[in-house]
DNA sequence: TATTTTTGAAAGTAATACTATCATCACTAA
DNA sequence: TTAGTGATGATAGTATTACTTTCAAAAATA
């Protein structure tokens, strides 16, 4: 994790991992807007001063749970593709991990997974949407999802090299796998998934895979 | 223009239509979050609760000026399209529209189309990003969105009657239309729209109908 | 002219996003 | 053992935001 997300490594301390635990619960429980510094800090029975120390603002807060989420993403991309060869499969086997449903990593016990995938459905896209955007890319914040952004499009490049366009195609399949779980669930006249009784996760990677293999088929 | 996005009709009164013009003009220069109804009636020479007599608050304002968008292309569309019978050629008009460079239209003066377009594209996905959504849809403030949705659905239809996903498809579409241009724009790693010497709005548009025509193709 | 509607001016409120100051407590180094 | 350092928490304060209330004046309409 780039060292410019926090004032202080949240993981490093009993404090910090409070802070992102209970920040998560929260966040999840009343959004992004609702969710303050004061209310996190009587929640864990510390200080405003204290959480400040650890986060600059709520934002770099929020950007660095998300980078916290591509990161331990691209883990377990790298996990389940360690053994395969044919890029294909490799290619196949990101869209199925970025379509899963999210549960407990027991790897990381103060982080919820599951409410976590939820914040990163409903409130990632404002990590970027600011003014502040270049400065904040400047700064190495959005690393976590270039990098995996550029990972599967190296797999794409290897399925089909004379393909155009493999950066913008998977940088819509990031934003899709998320993206359409919210309409599913929110507005659901603008999707497919969810409207029949296979589970939106199936029917999303389903969507999904067949849209990029068609894409890029030769 | 569903009526539950404003209290009085801006486009009806003087002070409806000023408000509309300005508060383009400041939410292009200073992002959502710094626009306040205050900036504004002092921008405008008139005061905050005349203003909270139009709009019940500026996430209001903001859903009611992506709404007219919505509208204003789905209008562009269908004059485009009229006496066209192709489902594909239709299909193919709609990308073209969706993905072209916004210019001044004369026959509403009181909106600068560029301002808003650009609006559209770093503002519009917090019209729905919040814990409220669900009531908000239930007033039908997204119905422009919604129903272009359905409008562009219907030719992916007619184009192959057995893909399974028109809508999701479509509104991966929609949305990648204007967050390519943000991609290329702020986070130019994740597209490869903007990194040769052709112009984003046709790369863009070469792009979305590759991937649409593709993956609908049987 | 009378009346209703729309607007603007002034002030107020609760909450937010911080910041400053300081005492205390745990830990470490001499 | 003691002195010093760094992390924490308690308290309070500031500027700004997102509204709301009240009221008088101006404009539109009947």
């Amino acid at each position: 994790m780039s060292s410019n997300l926090y004032l202080r490594d949240p993981q490093e301390t009993e404090l910090g991992r409070k802070i992102l635990e209970v920040s998560i619960e929260m966040i999840d429980e009343l959004g992004f807007e609702k969710f303050t510094f004061r209310k996190l800090a009587a929640k864990i029975e510390s200080a405003e001063p204290s959480i400040y120390r650890y986060f600059e603002n709520k934002h770099r807060l929020l950007v660095y749970l998300i980078a916290w989420y591509w990161n331990w993403l691209e883990y377990r991309i790298d996990f389940s593709t360690q053994n395969i060869a044919k890029p294909e499969k490799q290619l196949k086997i990101a869209i199925d991990v970025l379509t899963q449903k999210k549960e407990k990593d027991l790897l990381f016990p103060s982080i919820d997974e599951a409410a976590l995938y939820r914040i990163v459905i409903a409130e990632s896209d404002k990590t970027y949407l600011t003014k502040q955007v270049d400065d904040d890319n400047k700064e190495g914040l959005f690393l976590g999802f270039k990098s995996l952004c550029k990972k599967i499009a190296g797999y794409v490049r290897l399925v089909n090299p004379k393909y155009e366009f493999p950066h913008a195609l998977v940088s819509t399949l990031m934003q899709m796998a998320h993206q359409q779980l919210f309409f599913s669930d929110h507005l659901p006249s603008l999707t497919e998934i969810g409207t029949t009784n296979e589970n939106v996760y199936d029917m999303n990677r389903r969507f999904l895979t067949d849209m990029v293999f068609k894409t890029i088929d030769n």
